[in-house]
DNA sequence: CGGATTTGACCCGCGC
DNA sequence: GCGCGGGTCAAATCCG
């Protein structure tokens, strides 16, 4: 029994239930009807569309300029949704953190790649959000994501600012291979002393799915990030409105 | 003690 | 049919 779960209908029926506000903070569905309308086309639009390069951009400048992301590619005619995601990261730090949990289930070494790929699986039950991520094989600062499923259209909520430290990796393989691709979920727990900001960024609520979906939905909207995607990766109002809580997502629709 | 990680086995699709 | 490469399973292990 493959459940050959669709890309946007069966998130669009987790966002209509309201018994499993897995995606959306149940403040946005205590909106009355009309609105609660427009709430569900824009998602649906947001589903259907996935971030732009704009989106994931604007989200990462909120907290540093410094990581940078270089494509995302959505693997168009699939069962589901696909997108890679090329973050360099600045030294070791500037690892991203999605705000979830991942659980790692897999591990391989690639062909002509010294550096392995790891298979995560949402923890959530519901959800069968898939990632893998990678080095880069000629770029070892550059981490390569690819999010599959219905769980990462919101991709990076918050980045781990980069610490003014010099990188601890550099030739050892097995530790370096570990702390420049693993660092993403293990820093939040643990990890060396280095980076310190994690427990700040972690301070924070900020960083949860409900607080990155308005981001998400917000955009499309707006204009369709056709042409003009690069004007509002600089738009500074994001990046100064640091609090998307659940509540501005009713007061944004 | 319980949950996460590790790691080799297993499985499956594909090209030859 | 066979081998290879990529993806997943699951038992053992690790760790807080």
């Amino acid at each position: 029994m493959e459940e050959v779960s669709e890309s946007g209908e069966e998130l669009v029926r987790e966002l209509l239930d309201n018994e499993s506000p897995f995606f959306v903070s149940s403040n946005a569905m205590m909106v009355d009807d009309m609105n609660r309308e427009s709430i569900i086309n824009k998602l649906i639009s947001t589903v259907y569309s996935g971030p732009t390069i704009g989106d994931i951009e604007s989200a990462l400048s909120i907290n540093g300029p410094r990581p940078v992301v270089s494509m995302p590619e959505k693997g168009m005619g699939k069962m589901e949704n696909k997108y890679t995601l090329k973050i360099k990261s600045c030294g070791s730090a500037g690892l991203a953190d999605d705000g979830y949990k991942w659980r790692k289930y897999g591990q391989k070494t690639i062909k002509n790649s010294p550096n392995p790929r790891s298979y995560y699986r949402c923890t959530n039950p519901r959800c069968n959000a898939k990632k893998q991520v990678e080095r880069s094989i000629d770029d070892p600062e550059t981490l390569i994501v690819t999010y599959e499923g219905l769980h990462l259209h919101y991709a990076y909520s918050h980045i781990l600012s980069p610490m003014p430290q010099q990188f601890p990796l550099k030739k050892t393989k097995i530790q370096t291979n570990n702390v420049s691709e693993m660092g993403q979920q293990q820093l939040q727990q643990q990890q060396n002393t280095a980076i310190i900001d994690v427990d700040h960024v972690m301070e924070s609520p900020q960083g949860l799915l409900e607080d990155i979906v308005p981001l998400l939905v917000r955009k499309p909207c707006f204009s369709n990030t056709n042409t003009s995607s690069s004007s509002q990766a600089s738009s500074p109002s994001y990046s100064s409105s640091l609090s998307w809580s659940p509540s501005v997502l009713s007061s944004i629709i």
